[in-house]
DNA sequence: GATTGTATGGTAACCGGTTACATTTTGCGT
DNA sequence: ACGCAAAATGTAACCGGTTACCATACAATC
């Protein structure tokens, strides 16, 4: 059933020259003769020649490929920062392999294996290694975190979680909120800390707080958002926070969902903002206020800053930070004091 | 800078047994004593030897390594998919390598090739290659197409389109609606002229119709689905479609938002069903009426299917038939009469 | 003690390219 | 026609594993 391949060696036997006179017309047409290019560059054709990638990828300990770490694939999120890597990688003959960890250390170690077993030149990591269970790989090995946070021991392209969870707690002062809650992300998650961190920070600065019980835990998905909702609009009309502000916007559409069910309205009755700028929050009803990650360019980003390391060329920079953007939509509006 | 790597002859030659001891300790244990196999694990770990699977791949002439050919990542339907298909690969030891084709030949080229010189064993091409332009790739090459269309040159594994179109035409015509419009897939996209097809076919039967002037051509992207609810809700009146089947559920979400923005009721004025089952769909405003089609288990049977026949044995059948469902949720009413 | 079987381990070929080095051919000047 | 440098081509080693085949050691059998 499987024929075997065309091999360069055939080629060369049907040609009647040396394998080597076939592999330089094929990769340095400038080192053989005219006549001798021509003649193999027809045989080829009619032998239908194509070289073994596997065996030159082998010569070359090299296999031109990246591994994109993701933690949950179906987060668009996470699909604008492949696209980003896609884009890069393909332009400089790298292929990217997915690494759909769902958050699973074993997961995570097969694919880190993949690296050291010379299967990929690279990594990497959306968001950040999960500090409890993650297997945090040496630093020898090509790591790069896109999307996540600071303090990390390898280089990251991220925006600034903090600052970027400022500017929410500064708009919604601006629209004169004085009660808030949240709804985190992932409890381990480096991102979670930052993001609380530079809310509360902020909220302090203006002699406001965040109470513990208006910390609601969520896990980045729609229906996290949407269950957590419910148990805000559980309380009593006077215990409600005005605005509440979801770790990713995936969550604050869930938690839309949960405030036009209770008959409430958003803005007016609630403000809601989200986190990431995805395309689909401005079908929300209502558009959903945000924080413009550029996930596109920090893809790119991180696909480049790899694709050096890889080269042998580390940059010496370890930290990239790329600028994010309040997006103002409908979800926010200036609270009414009843 | 980059030390070399510890290789199988460096184990032996650390232990001063042969590399084929060392090879056989490693992956047939019980062809050596127990007294040598326990060496070399101990020198496995002390030198930290890890087998080069570039070499093992080669000389295996496999690769271990799938492709998904993506039209568009940011495609959420696509997301589940690819999670189906990564969870079945992964337990076959196999990787999954991300080909976002964005519709391009020459990136679809790309990735046959990749095939073709041994890097990847098999493509899963999600949606149905376009026939406008695409390279219909050899039939000795694994392929198999998930999502898609029927009357392929190669295997598919998919939804019956017509018959779910022409369940939404009941669903429709069930609830007395009698003037449709329908936003389409891509022009050239066999999933667009089979639920034309199924639809229209439907109607047929019913003594209804659907006048060319009802067409409307999208991309599934969510801004075409706004821009043709805004082409359709800019008639007057009474030359209004009662209800608008869209070919996605990204459109669908498009055009509920241009219909909301219009001051317009869903279902009330209008009804809108869309395609595909996205939870995201839930979420909406209102909540989409949909076809269900099961993403995961799609990815699951297309991921089993080409396994099996990169293993040599492909399946003797070529066309796989999932069921779907009509989800019904809030976007769709009894039509009323004014 | 000779014969046979089994367990163990070594030697070397092999996968399909690339390329350093050696060898042959070509082209050019005189 | 000769010499010599440059161009073209060939030979063979190499990348790092796997494994067919062979050699040796030792135990069991008669």
């Amino acid at each position: 059933m499987k024929e075997k391949n065309v091999t360069i060696r055939d080629v060369a036997k049907h040609l009647g020259v040396s394998i080597a006179t076939v592999s330089r017309a094929i990769s340095q047409p400038d080192r053989v003769s005219k006549k001798s290019l021509e003649r193999v560059q027809k045989a080829v054709n009619e032998l239908g020649y194509r070289p073994n990638l596997l065996s030159q990828n082998f010569r070359y300990k090299r296999s031109n490929t990246l591994i994109v770490l993701i933690p949950n694939i179906e987060n668009l999120f996470f699909s604008q920062l492949i696209r980003g890597i896609e884009s890069v990688a393909q332009q400089a003959g790298f292929n990217v392999l997915l690494g759909d960890t769902q958050d699973s250390p074993e997961r995570e170690l097969n694919y880190i294996n993949l690296v050291e077993t010379q299967q990929a030149d690279g990594i990497i990591q959306l968001a950040t290694f999960n500090p409890e269970f993650s297997i945090i790989p040496s630093t020898k090995i090509p790591l790069v975190s896109a999307g996540g946070s600071a303090n990390t021991p390898y280089p990251t392209i991220r925006i600034d979680n903090i600052h970027a969870a400022a500017d929410i707690a500064r708009h919604l002062i601006a629209l004169e909120h004085t009660e808030f809650a949240v709804i985190t992300g992932l409890k381990n998650d480096q991102n979670t800390h930052e993001r609380l961190k530079g809310f509360c920070d902020t909220l302090l600065d203006h002699s406001l707080s965040l109470p513990d019980t208006r910390i609601y835990s969520g896990d980045y998905s729609l229906a996290s958002g949407y269950e957590n909702g419910l148990r805000i609009i559980a309380k009593p009309e006077s215990q409600r926070p005005s605005a509440i502000f979801c770790f990713n916007d995936e969550m604050a559409m869930g938690a839309c969902k949960a405030i036009r069910e209770a008959g409430l309205n958003i803005p007016e009755d609630i403000s809601v903002i989200g986190f990431d700028g995805l395309q689909i929050g401005e079908y929300n009803e209502p558009a959903l206020t945000t924080i413009m990650q550029p996930g596109r360019s920090l893809g790119e980003q991180a696909a480049r800053y790899i694709l050096q390391w890889i080269d042998g060329d580390k940059p010496d920079y370890n930290d990239v930070i790329v600028e994010h953007q309040l997006l103002i939509r409908q979800s926010c509006d200036k609270h009414k004091v009843k």
